[in-house]
DNA sequence: AAAAAAATACGACTAATGCCGTATTTTTTT
DNA sequence: AAAAAAATACGGCATTAGTCGTATTTTTTT
């Protein structure tokens, strides 16, 4: 029997996408779209005879968020995949808490959002790498996930700057970490010293307390 | 360039199996393997030039979850992989909490087993579809990840270590800290020296780590 | 192709840190 | 009261860290 799914987003242009993208695969269809998460609730209560629900995040009225708790407290059997531009801490913090069953970016392929559909019914937990990753980084800073911090700092490390905090969080000197990325102690130093800069910091201590704090390590 | 990886794992049919996984592709080469935590260590640190670590977490004399610890704080670079029959709860986070990059289960084909490998290196977190949803539980259920480390870590620090503890996360120098619990910078040095020995760590980013690791402060 | 951003690298100098030993005073425990 | 633990304190010395300035090469963006 063919996978039934719904999906829930405000821009009708997205809708059709992925409608076009699931066309494709003759084992799921797609029984009706919500433009937001009021909607959603509303047609569920008429027919909630659904696999699968496409939500995503940032919607008027009822963002995704709330309606996948909703959702979940009345459906629980409704498997909810998440789907957003950005993959924002808060975001993936928040609609995992309310109870998300996968999280996706909205850049997904035919293919891919095609077997998270399957993977997500048959009880798995369909990721991009990069959420995958954020998830592991919030249960390794149980702290942070406690109090999220709602005030986004603009504060942009380059990527060998993140690489040189991680080294530095571990209590790495700068031959070490000049060693473990193969660059000369001077490189490692003047890295740091923009991190520094970037960071509005004077030590290894705060720069990397800082950087946990912002979520940047 | 192709991907140097090395193998910890007990079971020598085991490695032979991985090796013989990875062997249809080009793009990855095994430099060496270890049958155990201690041997890997030792044979990294001749040569670190490793890009992942496939780590069993089983394993005699040092497992996968104390290697990993060991090896991510002396080369955070170097990604790593779990490898397991099993996702148990408490493994996968422990994992997680060491270090890990990535979680598979051992029964993983060889493509599913590259592509992770290849995933792991662009800072992705590879996982199987059931530990993905382990890592969603685990994120639901804070009070879970919060009272598992229980059993470890019998350091006891004093009231003042404490204290001090507290002021050098803060990433304030030994005279600011002396101004600050009005004792000469010579005391506060001496504290340090002794909380160093205590955590067994040699700068103040390693004391913070640690003792925010161990719930000290 | 040109411009901007990121990564690389060195030297010099001062400040701060890490580590050693030793020692006295205060507080807590037995 | 005696013993143990904690807090206080100093000096010396080698290493590391932090802050300047300057400059080239590589990568990315426009």
């Amino acid at each position: 029997m063919k996978l039934k799914i719904c999906i829930a987003e405000d821009n009708y242009f997205l809708t059709k996408a992925i409608k076009e993208k699931l066309s494709f695969f003759d084992d799921i269809t797609v029984k009706f779209d919500a433009k937001n998460g009021a909607e959603l609730i509303g047609k569920l209560e008429e027919n909630h005879n659904v696999d699968v629900v496409l939500m995503d995040i940032q919607m008027p009225v009822m963002d995704g968020i709330k309606a996948t708790e909703l959702v979940k407290n009345k459906y629980p059997q409704i498997k909810i995949i998440m789907l957003t531009v950005v993959d924002d801490d808060e975001y993936v913090f928040n609609a995992i808490k309310a109870g998300a069953n996968g999280y996706l970016l909205k850049e997904i392929d035919a293919e891919k959002l095609h077997k998270s559909v399957l993977e997500v019914t048959k009880g798995g937990a369909p990721m991009t790498p990069s959420i995958a990753l954020k998830t592991l980084n919030l249960l390794r800073n149980p702290e942070f996930t406690a109090t999220i911090n709602t005030a986004e700092s603009d504060i942009k490390l380059t990527k060998r700057e993140t690489e040189i905090l991680i080294q530095l969080s571990k209590g790495l000197n700068y031959n070490s970490i000049s060693d473990n990325l193969n660059i000369s102690p001077s490189t490692v130093r003047k890295h740091i010293e923009n991190i520094y800069k970037k960071l509005q910091v004077h030590s290894k201590v705060e720069a990397v307390m800082k950087a946990k704090k912002s979520n940047l390590i």
